[in-house]
RNA sequence: GGCCCUGUCGUCUAGUGGCCUAGGACGGUGCCCUCUCACGGCAUAAACCCGGGUUCGAAUCCCGGCAGGGUCACCA
């Protein structure tokens, strides 16, 4: 059987970093065993989510190329893929659970139950801000038993059998956790007005999906115990589980929006990281193969399994996220980093670059030299002005009056070549040196300043190919004056 | 607080009782390469949370501490 694993985010926000690796891992899972990958909107929140939210979601889930094979904009056999689609679904399943005996409506309102709360705390002497949770309080609804259908408004509770003992599940990356029975209350299956609430809609989806493997985030340990429950109840099979460790910002504190940029994925492309940088280091970020580092989209999807994510949170490493940047930018085709590089060179300011020869030339000349996108259009944006403006103590270090003897020199050699590519361009500082007797870094530098107006650029051959030969002579001419 | 999960260099990790004198990667340090900057190469410092067991033998198994995390809603 093809297994089928599914993404459930709730569209209340951007796309967080570890919602993007419980995505990836799942998709994974489902590539390597030519299975189906899922996404699903847990839009029962009405409170927060929006389509705004949606919208991030799907363009993160898109710029990482984790693609669905059923979900918004792909409808399958399995649908509604939007929870708030299937309301009806929902009602009449819980109402199957009520006349099985396995819940209940309850009549309690907000008022009865914070009354109950009330005098729990004068019971136990507790205080107002108190956790009344950590002091034991329990709620148990009078109408558990009444069985009883009225013309108001209800919610709709699971009844947690009074059972001795443990239960659980065998964890796909934790292996066997169990808890008692007794650590449960009745909780809620139905909101008053329909709505389902997580572990109701979530166990119900899963079923009607077919899901076959859930992945998640270990925050959701807890809640698979009522949701086995849901499973019993019902007599269907539940999926396998796998808990992901979470992932801890360099503080240590679990990644959240306020205190941590790096969480919106979205936020690693404005930074000019490679989308599968990004990806590659989210797969090495709790799981592992050997000594492996570095993989591509399909060593990922040929090697990925859960018996190799750990068991402890990560926290986030942005060194080793930069360091892999980097990696991909010389690994990967000039072209395809081109492609990828030219937005973020127009918007320093050249809206008339474009992926042609020249922008393919910076990128394998500058793709030792940047670990971001951001970095390398920087750096190549000066290839792309008229002119350069040259830095006062690198003029004072090398266009001395010696400097600027050996640079009209080197000039002269230049305007002979009919040639002007880096193979042809190269062997001039050396030329003009040998003629000069002098070292090939007093040759070099000079022009590096006069081109680029700083000290520091690629070899003399190509930073003269990517300035062309006008540009390269106006500069040059400019410096001597 | 109850329950649950976890604990190898600063960080990500390999390790599933002898292959461990604990390996790799990022970062650090030093050297080499070199027209600058990078890249690359070589070398180096750096860890099994603590304490008991089990075993001929434990980073690996068991127990107890300690530490960190999760969860306990008409959120997901």
């Amino acid at each position: 059987m093809k297994p089928r694993l599914r993404f459930a985010p709730s569209p209340t926000g951007y796309l967080h970093i570890g919602g993007a690796r419980t995505a990836l891992f799942n998709w994974l899972f489902a590539r390597r065993h030519g299975g189906t990958f899922v996404l699903r909107i847990e839009d029962t929140d009405q409170e927060r989510s929006t389509p705004q939210s949606l919208q991030a979601i799907l363009d993160g889930l898109t710029w990482l190329g984790i693609d669905w094979d059923e979900g918004p904009g792909k409808d399958g056999r399995h649908g509604p893929y939007f929870q708030m689609k299937k309301l009806d679904r929902y009602g009449q399943l819980a109402q199957q659970l009520i006349d099985a005996g396995w819940a209940y409506r309850d009549y309690s309102t907000e008022d009865e139950l914070s009354a109950a709360r009330k005098a729990f705390a004068a019971e136990k002497g507790l205080k107002e801000g108190d956790d009344l949770r950590s002091a034991g309080f329990k709620f148990t609804s009078p109408w558990r038993d009444k069985n009883q259908t009225l013309e108001k408004p209800a919610l709709i509770r699971f009844k947690m059998p009074r059972r001795e003992g443990r239960f659980g599940f065998d964890d796909l990356v934790l292996g066997r956790i169990e808890k008692p029975y007794d650590d449960f209350d009745d909780f809620v299956l139905l909101r008053s007005d329909g709505v389902p609430l997580y572990n109701f809609g979530c166990v119900v989806d899963d079923h009607d999906m077919a899901i076959t493997h859930v992945g998640r985030g270990q925050e959701h340990i807890n809640s698979t115990f009522p949701q086995l429950m849901i499973y019993e109840a019902f007599g269907w099979e539940p999926p396998r589980f796998a808990h992901i460790p979470l992932i801890l910002g360099q503080d240590k504190e679990k990644l959240s929006k306020r205190r941590h940029p790096e969480a919106d994925v979205m936020k690693h492309k404005e930074n000019g990281i490679l989308p599968h940088a990004l990806l590659n280091f989210i797969a090495r970020l709790g799981w592992s193969h050997g000594n492996d580092e570095t993989f591509t989209r399909e060593q990922l999807i040929e090697k990925f399994d859960f018996e190799h994510v750990g068991k402890a949170n990560g926290v986030w490493n942005p060194g080793k996220l930069v360091a892999l940047n980097q990696h991909w930018i010389k690994n990967t085709e000039p072209l395809e980093v081109a492609m990828q590089l030219l937005p973020y060179l127009q918007a320093t300011g050249v809206p008339e670059a474009a992926v042609d020869a020249k922008l393919e030339l910076g990128v394998r000349a500058f793709a030792e030299r940047s670990t971001t996108l951001v970095e390398m259009a920087e750096k190549l944006k000066p290839y792309y002005v008229k002119g350069v403006t040259i830095d006062g103590a690198a003029a004072a270090k090398h266009l001395t009056p010696e400097g600027k003897a050996l640079l009209q020199k080197a000039r002269e050699e230049l305007a002979k070549l009919t040639d002007w590519t880096t193979a042809a361009l190269d062997p001039i500082v050396k030329t003009v040196a040998d003629a000069n007797g002098a070292k090939v870094g007093a040759v070099a530098q000079p022009i590096r300043v006069a081109a680029t107006g700083n000290t520091v650029s690629p070899g003399i051959g190509v930073t003269l190919e990517l300035l062309g030969r006008d540009e390269t002579f106006h500069r040059l001419d400019a410096a001597l004056r």
